[in-house]
DNA sequence: AACACAAGTGGACAACACGTCCAGTTGTAC
DNA sequence: GTACAACTGGACGTGTTGTCCACTTGTGTT
């Protein structure tokens, strides 16, 4: 993860930087937390900030990251039907209810992200759009292409908040709808 | 939609306003645009432009609306399969496709009111959204709630532009994928 | 036609966030 | 212990925001 050689101070102030912003991302408006709140409550400079991480999304990915991660290898190694091996329809719909507990558990990470270059352009969608569009051509359909961002986008940190929070619907119900629609598009 | 006395500087200037936030919206960067930006560019002062808009956001949304209220109109009292009559499926094929349209037309503005507040706290939201519950409850499902907002959110305009200005898709291929999703949802 | 009032207007203002720059400091290798 | 490179922190200039207030301009009345 970190550059091989490097120096302690500079460690100490990255867990600082990534200790404060998660803090800040978790106690106030995801989408208002700036460069300079996360400098102050972290205790660095600006340019120390700058020097890794170009804007508040970016931070907000580095803390999210590991927690994609461990999803991504279960979608590539684990065990059925998140994992190789399971029906396309069904390893869809644990795709998405393993989705739902990461919007569930890091909503205001995940709306951080949005907030800076917006999801669509970060590294991870990528990552879903190839495992959601192998699901489909194993399941038969014919063009994927346009399919994969369809299938995705009920995902989106705004659509859950807006699921979670003004709808007052639960997770488990957003699952169930999630669960519908993986059965709709592979049939 | 004035006011019944408004006074007729107040109308120029709305209508000054207006040409101005379209041309910018259209020629640069919709999430770029600035209420300093509309102000010179229509030749009036901030205050004049805060008396009628809290945010860019709402410019857009204003001109949008127009075009958004045709669509509405064609919904509830047009033909089928857009307008009532139709099953409850082809209908909400057809309401994607208008929406396609709608994306296609408008995108600069659609992209320009989600720079502001969201789309999902903008009124027409809820219109698509009454809409949408209908055709599920007409096609029978049982929980519809969850489902209207997974079913809404592949026409988030970021998702549009995605489709068509990095993955190069056509307009064409976005509605045959919303129309499988139609199906897959009211089968 | 002149008046009075309310509605409307425009620019100034302070606060804030951004991204960069540079001089000083602190680790690390020799 | 010394020298170098990496790292750091705060200051700086720019641009945007939202509000405030004095002025202007329409409109209805006498």
């Amino acid at each position: 993860m970190a550059p091989q050689s490097e120096r302690a101070d500079a460690a100490r102030n990255r867990a600082r930087v990534l200790a404060a912003a998660d803090e800040l991302f978790r106690t106030s408006d995801p989408r208002a937390v700036t460069m300079d709140d996360v400098a102050r409550s972290a205790g660095v400079g600006r340019a120390t900030l700058y020097r890794r991480y170009p804007d508040v999304g970016s931070i907000a990915a580095a803390l999210l990251d590991e927690h994609e991660r461990i999803v991504q290898e279960r979608l590539m190694g684990g065990a059925p039907p998140l994992g190789p091996g399971a029906p396309p329809a069904e390893r869809l719909a644990a795709f998405y209810a393993a989705m739902v507990e990461l919007l569930e558990t890091h909503l205001p990470l995940m709306l951080g992200v949005d907030a800076g270059a917006g999801r669509l352009r970060v590294g991870a969608y990528e990552f879903w759009s190839a495992h959601v569009r192998s699901l489909l051509v194993a399941g038969g359909v014919e063009e994927p292409d346009a399919l994969v961002d369809v299938a995705l986008a009920p995902l989106a940190p705004e659509v859950y908040q807006h699921q979670r929070h003004v709808r007052g619907l639960s997770p488990a119900e957003i699952t169930t709808a999630l669960a519908r629609l993986a059965a709709g598009i592979l049939a």
